[in-house]
DNA sequence: TATAATAAATGTAATAATTACATTTATTAT
DNA sequence: ATAATAAATGTAATTATTACATTTATTATA
């Protein structure tokens, strides 16, 4: 097509928003930004960038995912677009959404507290700016979603983990207890867990076996989907 | 914010492209429009548009559909959005893939092909501009994610439908025969259906009976999602 | 008016998955 | 040796899924 064709059209601001999960300590958390520059200076925000001429989206989240975490395979997934003509009042914008999963470890929560980036417990957030919490609640329930049909824990937990500790990220994001045997019975039916031989001791004094998933078959899983039934809904 | 923050980062095209899935004649089919205007005169295409400086993307989907069924009720929901930056050879453009599913009437349809749009099955599509093939894998895709959790149907059938009809739509989508009396079982298990007093006799000579929607379960359904086990995967 | 043809409708037994529920085990610290 | 703690385990009852073949209602035709 010529590019007269579009000159009648009005190009837009695009940004992208992401939505980074984590989860330590038994809790669910979420990386959000201090804004240390006016305008909005101190105003908490979802980590973002405008799509720049030269890049996808997708790239531009990759590429604000690698500045404030120092990683550069992060689960990410498209949530969905915000494009609401009132959104931002600074200039008519649209926001891709974009949620991540990430593994944290003090390297990379490290890197975070340098640019400003907070961890915050999901039950605790603050006001965050624009639509910013809309996009949280929609990746929560994306997630609640996700994990009704798919497995869930690799992108999320230590490679190495152990099934209570699984057991508590579903706990806490379906924000209800759910019985140990069933919860192991299911998850071992899976087949997607390998046993190790060591145990974690941080949490017991009988300490709980580590488990690891078994990659390929967690993929094929996610690809497939399944009923995880743990509860009566 | 400020304008000027804004400035440094350049705007983008943004289009909005509506993969409208209809079911008739036991056949899966899709919308495409044929372009009567050059450039590409005579290509196959999704239904588009820009999204203009005073709408959301929503509203942009909306005004296609509108425009072209006459419909102004349509089931659409954001698939994804594509923006990679050679996508489109004409100039950066990204565009935000919306599916939508109908109910094909004798007047949608004749309003379609008074804009040149034309209903092809799903498997004997033609080749599309652009990337708009990819868009429709992927919203087939999404499709069948969609009724492996969710009720499907209220959307694509006739508000009064047969069990045979509804099955066959199922087995459309996935592409596999199904267990009549399971199906049944199932479906009915779901307290979706409501069965009336009249048959529809043109599949055969005994008749079926017709069924509509108990719409309020319908939604309830879809909000919290099933597991939808018709085959061995 | 009996018969043939056709798709719709139905039932059941075997297997698998889910649910509800309480005790024992391994380890450490005292 | 004992107490304390979270981890690990088993089973029976219920519910859901699967596999499979015959009967039924109706129309068209002989």
């Amino acid at each position: 097509m010529e590019e007269s064709r579009y000159a009648v059209a009005s190009k837009l601001y695009v940004a992208v928003d992401c939505i980074i999960f984590g989860f330590d300590d038994g809790e669910l958390k979420l990386l959000v930004f201090n804004r240390q520059l006016e305008p909005l200076k101190g105003m908490w925000s979802l980590i973002g960038s405008f799509v720049l001429a030269n890049e996808s989206a997708e790239a531009a989240g990759k590429r604000v995912l690698q500045e404030f975490t120092g990683l550069d395979d992060i689960f990410m997934e498209e949530l969905k677009t915000y494009s609401e003509v009132e959104r931002d009042p600074g200039a008519r914008c649209i926001s891709i959404g974009q949620y991540a999963l990430i593994r944290l470890t003090e390297k990379n929560t490290n890197l975070a507290a340098q640019y400003g980036a907070k961890w915050f417990e999901v039950s605790k957030l603050p006001d965050l700016v624009l639509d910013h919490n809309i996009m949280v609640k929609d990746a929560l329930h994306r997630l609640r979603n996700v994990a009704q049909f798919y497995p869930i824990g690799l992108e999320l937990l230590p490679k190495k983990f152990t099934i209570p500790q699984l057991q508590r990220l579903y706990e806490e994001l379906f924000q209800k207890k759910m019985d140990t045997r069933n919860f192991r019975k299911k998850l071992l039916s899976l087949n997607i867990l390998i046993q190790l031989k060591e145990k974690d001791k941080s949490g017991s004094k009988k300490g709980a076996f580590l488990y690891e998933f078994d990659y390929t078959k967690y993929r094929k899983l996610k690809n497939k989907g399944f009923s995880f039934s743990l509860f009566k809904i």
